[in-house]
This record gives C-alpha cells, structure tokens and sequence, in this order.
DNA sequence: GACGGAAATGAAACCGGTTACAATAAGCAT
DNA sequence: ATGCTTATTGTAACCGGTTTCATTTCCGTC
C-alpha cells in the first residue's frame, strides 16, 4: 500500500540502531537469556515490534551449527502405510524440536541419492530411510558427512546402520503359517513390485522352500484396484486356489473386493490374509485376517532414535518391533469348506 | 578408525590452505561459475575430496537469503486425501528445486499458528496451508514477513490470499443433487468433525434450506470403522432412510461396509454417495458413487503457484479446480425399489 | 569515602561462506 | 620495448546473527 521503495527486511543491527543500544543486547533480548535491565528489554522489544523484526533462520544456524530440521526418504505419500508413519514421525519429532523435510524415492536408489543429496544441501541434521539397500552414492555421502541416519520398515540388526522396523519376512511367514493351519495350500500371493523394494523381497522370501505348498506369485502395482482385477482374472475359471495371501493390505482388500464381484463367498469359498492391518481392514466384510505392523510406533521409536543421534550423539540401537496376527479367523476359514475348484 | 581427537568439519579455509589457494577461489570451484584454471579447479577439487568438504548450508543461505524450503501445514498426514496431495505438491516442488517441510495441525487454528511459527523459524520461504480459517497470529505473522502463502483445499477469490482448490458447497451439492434426481429425500448426512474444518462446514451449507429433503446429520471420526458403526446402529431398525451421503470417502466406504454387514443390499435398499473419489472407491462391491477433488493436480497447481511466487515474486491468483461425479449409478439406484423401512 | 563484586551493556571477533574490487601475470599488436 | 587486454587469483568486506571479554554503573560494606 504504502510507497516503499525497494524495502530490506529488517535486520538485527536496524533493531539496534531503533532502540539504541548493541546488537549484543538485542541478540540478548532475542534470546530472553541473559540479563538485560527491564527498561532495556522493554525498548528493544518496542523496536522488534515496531520493525516487524523476525530473525534470521540461516544466521542462527551458521552460528548454533544446527538447523532443526531432519529429512525422511520414503517411496512414496501416496501409500497409507507410509503417510501413517510418516505422521507418528512428524509429531514425535516435533515434540523434539525437530522439522521433518519428506522426500519420494520411488523406491529407485538413484533418486534416493539424489534427493538425500538434496536434503544434505539445504542442511538436514539428519537422515530417516526405509529398508536396507543404498546406493553405494549414499552410503559414501552418509559416512563423509557422519550423517546420522535410522532405517525403518525393516529389522536387520547387521546392517551398518541403525534400524528400526519388524522382520518382514517374519510377518509374511505368520501369515503363510496361518493359512497353512487352516489346511490351504494353493495359495494365491499377491504382492508389489520388488524393483528397489528390499521389504517386499524380504516377505518373499518367506515363501522359499516350502516342498508341500503350491504357490503362484503375482506381481502388480500396490492399488486395490489392481489386485481386485488380479482376483477376477484369477478366479473367474474354477481353480484349485483355496487362498490368497496378499503381502499388503490394500491387495488383500482389493482381492476381497473382486471375489465378491465374482460372487465368491470370503471366507466359505476362498481365504484372504494381508498384511499392514490398515484401519479399513477391520471394517470390510468380512474384516481382513492380517497381520499387524505396528507403522505409529515405529515412527515414534524411530524419531526418537534419530532424535537422541542428532541432539546428544548418541547412536542409537537397532530396535525390533514385534508384528501381530489380526482378526485371525476373519477373512480366513479352514479349507475343508466348499472349494472353488468344486464348484458348479 | 584412526583417532581424531575432537575432529571439526572441515571448513572452505581449510580446503582453500590445504589447495593453497584463497577462499575466493574455492568458493568459485564449488560453483562452477566463474574461470578458474584447469590446473587450480583440479587441485582444489582434490583437496575438497581428501577433506570430505560438504558446503554449509546455513553460511550459503546467509548469502543468498534463499532456503530453497517451503512448508506444507496439513490437518493430518495420516489420510489419504492429505497424503496424495502432499504427493504431488512434494515432486512438483522438487521439480521447482524446492524442499517440502510438512507440519500437522489437527484442524486447530492455534497449533496451526505455532507450527508456521516453527517453519518459519528453521527458514521456509513460503507455505501451503489448508483451507481459509487461519489464527489472527498466523495472519499477522503471513502479513509481517510479506510470506508467500497458498491457501488449498478451498476455492475463494475473495480471500485474502490466494486459493488454489475446489468449491467444497458445490461438490456436495452435485452429491445431493443426484441423490435428490433419484428420488431420495430421506438423507443419512455422514461428515467428519467441524470444528476448526471450515471444509466440512462449507461442504455441509448445500444441505441449507431445503423443504422437501429429510437429512440426519451424524458427525464422527474420519476412519472407516466410525462410519461402519454409524451404519450399523441407524440402519439395524427399519427406518426411512433411503440413503447415506457422506461427504467423505472414507466414511462412505464405511458405510457401504456397515450396511453390507447387516445384510443390506447397496444400492438396493439403501444407496451411498461420497465425496472424494479415493482410489479404493472404484474397486469395492459395488464400486462407490462418489464426488471427484482432483487433489493431486491440486498439489501440482499449488505447488508451481508457490514457486512462481517465491522464485520470481509473482503473486498467484486464485485457481478454481473441478470436481466430478463418477460412477453415477453404482452405489446409487433409484429410490422406487426395495425400501428398507418396508422390509420383513 | 574507598573497595569488592554483581549487574548491565558495548566493542569487536567470529561463524562459513560469497563477492566486489584490486592486483598480478600472460598474450599480443604496435 | 611499450601499452593495452584478458585471464587468473587474492584481499578483504560483507551477510545477519552470537558470544567473549572488557568496561561502566550501581550497590552494599567496613
């Protein structure tokens, strides 16, 4: 409105000047530490005020050598069980005075290097990553700067970094267990790529040497709609498939979603198990037998953990989560029932 | 490995004595710029890699008054809608050179306010905030420091700053009015909490002044499982209710859910409507009837808006995205068949 | 009324870079 | 050999704060 001719953000000495005293003072007054005269504090803070006077971001931390701010790679925002961590990490590290900068990889080491780089430029304190594959790029970038750095989603007390996260191939198998108890082994398992995704490889792996069940993996794009089209196609002709064992959630879902399309009864005719236990997983019907990552909690530990590395140096420990089987006979019914490939 | 006592990042000077050249010089190497001999570029660049030598980036920001950080205030990052759009805000603005910081205010004014507070603090050059209710701090904070601030999720020229996103009333009005075109007037009105969402408020006013509609309004948690409960406990008695518009997605599914688990045919006996458009709503049984946001192409609008501003000082103006119904007729029939307060 | 010590404040160095400007050296036409 | 450009590099100021240390002031005490 008014006419102000190429006007200068205000800074520390323009305070100093307004209210006639040092930049030392006002630094003081700034900092409510030390003891400054009553009076002298009032007119400084008269000037700030009158100034609109807000410090410097950059200067503070060129001279605290801290930032506040720390920065989390995941593959994606647009995956609830990613968004729901990253919201539990969010709030413990604000609860520590910590900023979260948030960056997507893809699951594409490269990218992850590249936007870890990103991240070191604009000057994060520290590092929150998911799974346990770098690129030799990052691994060198994170040693140079001793960068402190968590990975999360996974548990692997040997890698060289901390982590914090369950066994994924541990969850997986309680899932499989649970289907092979109720009797199932044409199992139908659906899961995401595995380009990049050293979580879901892990899952995989679960599933090596089983001499008496009968797999069949299908690999798709982590959306309900892709795995109910996966489930239609899969189960439009009678097969001997009695179960689908989905490593997330949202596959499970969708699973369910297309054998009801079909007119397949979950659980009489087909079993469905995931794995997530997303929030909506308890209410479809029926409700998804899953087995539980506790995505909040891990969050929490890893903000925490991360937290103490960059404040107080501590370098954390590698934490283990325990995951739990959900709604156990839900979704999930013995395979003596009517089975597809009898059906008609 | 070896013992460093007390080891110092290493700084320009050092790089500059190590290299025997002046700080100028290095400061040139590291940006390329200017001429610098081939000789020296290779002797500074080895002492660079022999010191680990990272820039600072606080002492760069002191110069160049630039972060190249911008901060995101969301309700929650743990819902889908927030996530998807931070999604696509966050890989536009990386593609802008721009770092995202995302802070959560759960809907209330005042850790709204606190958190900009902390963005500001740590050095943000601008914000992305939701919705057009903001704590007269906030305002007065936004006004002092002249930040670049994208108001989303909320379509309004008149306000003050510029808004990039959809007409709320409007969206839920195009629900109603396809509930209305099929005859139902008896309406279950299924919404999140109002408090401090002037979203769900603006979205509730197409409900005002109309003779003829029957609605029942029911306000709960954003999660599946509340609206599945809603569901369950209004529709367990034959009632005249002949329909359910949530005005989200997520308790639309809920819904839908519920009333599948009390054997309730959808869209037979009872239609649902939402508003959304998740991406599991076009693969549930049957697929959702719902209102279309364009929330990632929301996050991209944003996202360039606020570039421009910040890099080159362009104010934006207001955009006005979309919505779209989908799925017309898929949870939704017409009201002449089988009425649930006609059933046994 | 002089003295010791706490309280309040200022001068100036400093953090780690960038950059304006000066200086030196090399190249080349006259 | 002289003068002028151009290429290369260095000196030092500067960005906007914080902090050390010295200085001044104000007390209460003996």
């Amino acid at each position: 409105m008014v006419n102000v001719p190429e006007r200068r953000r205000s800074t520390l000495r323009d305070v100093a000047q307004k209210a006639e005293v040092s930049t030392a003072t006002v630094s003081r007054v700034l900092n409510g530490n030390a003891l400054v005269s009553e009076g002298t504090r009032a007119r400084v803070q008269a000037a700030i005020d009158a100034l609109h006077f807000v410090p410097s971001a950059a200067a503070r931390a060129i001279n605290s050598g801290r930032t506040h701010v720390v920065g989390a790679l995941v593959p994606t925002l647009d995956h609830e069980i990613f968004s729901r961590f990253l919201d539990a990490l969010e709030e413990e590290l604000a609860g520590h005075g910590l900023s979260l900068v948030v960056a997507t990889t893809k699951d594409d080491p490269d990218r992850e290097a590249e936007r870890a780089k990103g991240l070191v430029d604009i000057g994060v304190e520290g590092l929150i990553v998911s799974g346990v594959t770098r690129s030799p790029v990052l691994d060198a970038l994170i040693e140079n700067r001793e960068l402190p750095v968590v990975a999360t989603s996974y548990f692997d007390p040997s890698y060289h970094l901390p982590t914090v996260g369950y066994d994924n191939e541990n969850a997986a198998r309680s899932a499989l267990r649970l289907l092979q108890e109720s009797g199932h082994q044409a199992i139908a398992v659906y899961h995401g790529p595995t380009a990049g995704n050293d979580r879901t490889r892990a899952r995989l792996k679960a599933f090596r040497n089983d001499p008496q069940a009968e797999f069949r993996f299908s690999a798709m794009p982590l959306d309900v709609s892709a795995a109910s089209d996966a489930a239609r196609r899969d189960f439009v002709e009678p097969c001997g498939t009695t179960a689908v064992l989905a490593l997330s959630d949202v596959l499970a879902q969708g699973a369910l979603f297309g054998l009801q399309a079909l007119g397949i009864a979950v659980p009489g005719e087909v079993s469905v198990v995931g794995i997530d236990d997303l929030p909506s997983s308890a209410a479809t019907t029926p409700a998804l037998t899953t087995v539980h990552l506790p995505v909040r909690e891990m969050g929490r530990r890893a903000a925490t953990a991360l937290s103490k590395w960059v404040e107080d140096g501590i370098r954390p420990s590698p934490e283990r989560l325990d995951t739990k089987v959900m709604r156990a006979s839900s979704s999930l019914a013995p395979v003596s029932g009517i089975l597809r490939g009898k059906r008609l």
